[in-house]
DNA sequence: TATAATAGTTATAATTCATAACTATTAGAG
DNA sequence: CTCTAATAGTTATGAATTATAACTATTATA
């Protein structure tokens, strides 16, 4: 005999389980990455910067002079979608597009020292909130997460 | 003095050096979702479904009689986008609103023997694809992973 | 009984993501 | 060397996802 119910009443759900989806890493990965997204959200806007235009440029920073095109691969963005996140880094003088001589169709894009700057602190702000989220993780065990999400990055990137 | 550079140029970038984003997990963690997703939306496909559809079907079919709100809430979906993915399963005869007694505001839902079939393959194909995705990976690596995803999860709701 | 709260819905806006087509320019085949 | 194809960036646009306000019906509570 299963749960007793009353008549021919549908099952009450006290707590929801979602254990078949646990056995997912999958899964697992996701709901985490809700958690990151949200809080790195809430970590950027003091910066007036989103996940988007931060990565942009913390990239460009990086790689002074890359192509908008590369830049959009690095992200997996569409060209045309990164059009419009370089306009913004651009309108608020973090960045540049400056003209390439060796070829007239390219910009290389550089960061002026204002981007520099915001990109510094922006960085060292999401370092202090990625550490609290991964307070009670040891430095080994995060590293070997690291590698196994690398490896399930590199998989895909195989197919 | 650095690299050489002709005149007055930008600097050519030949690879993109993602380093600094690579400091974070919640870097590692992005992409891994991006190629987790992907496969995921690849494997749903045949089964016409989605993501949200899919653990939508899944929740139902484990939790049979939950009511929308407690599946939103479980999905970290809006009650209102709810509705359409519901509407979706419904109109594919996968799961059914069956009116409940006790309280006539709210619909419990419940799977259909259709819907519980579809939701066995789809979760067998999701699992096999998986497995793909982590070969390469260590049982124990994996209860790692997830041991620690699940720490970043608890954090963000502990906020 | 009156008021507040809840379940589900509708309508709608904001945001994100994807696609086709265009201009200007460069590279490559012949 | 010229013609064609390919590339860099852009514009326009649409699809999909996500979020918000307000509504109906019903239930819980003061």
């Amino acid at each position: 005999m299963t749960k007793p119910r009353q008549q021919d009443a549908p099952p009450v759900v006290e707590h929801v389980s979602d254990d078949t989806l646990r056995q997912f890493v999958g899964y697992h990965v996701k709901r985490a990455m809700n958690v990151i997204q949200g809080d790195l959200a809430k970590t950027l806007r003091p910066f007036d910067l989103r996940m988007v235009t931060y990565s942009a440029l913390v990239l460009i920073v990086d790689n002074p002079g890359l192509r908008q095109s590369q830049l959009a691969t690095a992200m997996d963005v569409e060209r045309p979608n990164l059009v419009v996140i370089i306009d913004e880094l651009e309108r608020r003088d973090l960045i540049l597009r400056e003209k390439v001589p060796t070829d007239r169709r390219a910009y290389a894009l550089m960061p002026t020292l204002a981007g520099r700057q915001l990109c510094d602190k922006a960085i060292a702000a999401v370092k202090a909130h990625e550490a609290r989220l991964l307070a009670g993780l040891a430095p080994p065990e995060i590293k070997e997460v690291v590698r196994a999400l690398s490896q399930i990055e590199l998989r895909g990137s195989e197919e």
